[in-house]
DNA sequence: CAGACGCGGATTGTATACAGGCTGTGGACA
DNA sequence: TGTCCACAGCCTGTATACAATCCGCGTCTG
């Protein structure tokens, strides 16, 4: 199983194609150690946090710190209040709807163009990504599950040639992932998922357009399905909180210590 | 007609809904100018710039012209080399066929889905919209019926509810703008995209979402057979330049006065 | 006691100073 | 004459200083 470190490296390897080079400035560098960790929950989601705060526990100054969080809030992943402060993107059942019903309308047209345009090599390492299952009880394994899955997803997205479109189904994906490392399991059993995987890349490998849409459109639509019963357990006052979040720290107003007295 | 004043407005409204308040800070204005300068061409495609020369341009320090050039090169409107500079994002064929090939995923997803979901006064607004024509002399016409264009399609995205989908079609259109303010016509009468646009609108009003959904793939495959035609004529090196741009400043390379002589 | 007002403090927005990187030019050398 | 190397200059990346903004609390007033 690979290492943490190669996990950011997946990551940051498949984000905006854009930009070409990367890892040489701090700016770069601060957005991906955030991004990792706003990605894998390790900062909650709807902490609160001050440039100055963030630039302590990243050791950055604050310039770096503010480049970094404006591009995490224009991929969703961080919420700012002007004059105010940040906070984590709180997670709420809405985002996850919107992200479902996006899913349901690009995932399938990705597919069908994957299937016309992708590359010999590219259906192998598909093929490989789509092998990977987990097991329930095993954290680990879990989480090694979760980044298969994006990849596979990634890669499907890169294979129509459109840039643009990976882009936003990469960013799509970012975005879901974080449901699923606080907890929200795909399902009971790992096999179940793969399967899909595997009857998805087979219409893909075999150039058959119209058979990747349809399998895109059925795993989406099974996982909408199975994710629909395991939100409800989550649901509190309208938002989903997955993990249990100290009181103080949720809102995204000011973090403020208490006034000193005279 | 509407003034350009209010122009930037319409255009700045229905950006990003994320944001909440807006024009209140330097960023945001500058962001705001920048933008609607890009998106009419006012700075050519592949002008190249450097921080203190567009501070010099807009009348604002480096640190707003970064943030608001950081967020222009995130929607695709300027490029970013690191340590070199700025330019102005370039119009190539092949974007221009990636944001139609998104178009043709986006739209008739997002027509189905606002049938659904909209308003009877968003028809109201939708039917006021599809009304627009040009004529095909007149200049002002056409750029009227570029803004109505966008909002029809911003109204529409809008109502599928999905702030994120709306975002990204928002941003599509805004790309696709380009193309149009440059003088790729949408065709030679005015008023074969009005009826394609009365058509889809009575479809959503009807609320019938696969008539909706038929509409727009119709009118959005229409108007790529028809840019196909006019793309040939414009087509330069693989690069399509629609209209004539100092050679010396459309290489995105840093711009450099001659170096003073000993 | 309720509501309005003003001040204090902390935080963000902006400007500016400093450091490091990149490119182009000019000269030295083969 | 062609190639390589080093320096100079400009530019971006980052840190820091100053200004503007907002919130909370205390106080004052009815």
């Amino acid at each position: 199983m690979r290492s943490l470190a190669e996990l950011s490296i997946d990551i940051a390897q498949s984000r905006c194609n854009t930009r070409n080079r990367a890892m040489e400035t701090l700016v770069e560098t601060l957005y991906q150690r955030l991004r990792l960790d706003i990605v894998e929950c390790s900062l909650n989601p709807g902490k609160a946090f001050s440039e100055a705060g963030l630039g302590r526990l990243y050791d950055a100054g604050r310039t770096p710190v503010r480049e970094a969080c404006r591009r995490l809030e224009h991929e969703g992943l961080m919420r700012i209040t002007p004059f105010r402060g940040y906070a984590i993107a709180p997670l709420s059942v809405s985002e996850f709807q919107d992200l479902e019903e996006m899913q349901l309308i690009f995932e399938p047209a990705a597919a069908a163009l994957a299937a016309e345009r992708i590359s010999p090599q590219e259906i192998e390492e598909l093929r490989a990504l789509a092998r990977a299952e987990y097991r329930v009880d095993d954290k680990a394994s879990y989480r090694e599950f979760i980044r298969a899955n994006y990849q596979l997803h990634c890669l499907i997205a890169q294979a129509t040639r459109n840039i643009r479109l990976s882009d936003i189904i990469a960013n799509i994906h970012i975005r879901l992932m974080r449901f699923f490392y606080l907890g929200l399991s795909f399902e009971a059993h790992g096999h179940t998922l793969s399967n899909e995987h595997i009857v998805l890349v087979n219409a893909i490998a075999a150039r058959d357009p119209r058979a990747a849409r349809r399998k895109a459109a059925d795993h989406v639509t099974r996982a909408i399905a199975r994710s629909a019963t395991m939100l409800k357990g989550a649901i509190r006052f309208g938002e989903a909180v997955f993990e249990s979040v100290p009181a103080g720290n949720t809102s995204p107003v000011r973090v403020s210590k208490p006034r000193r007295g005279k």
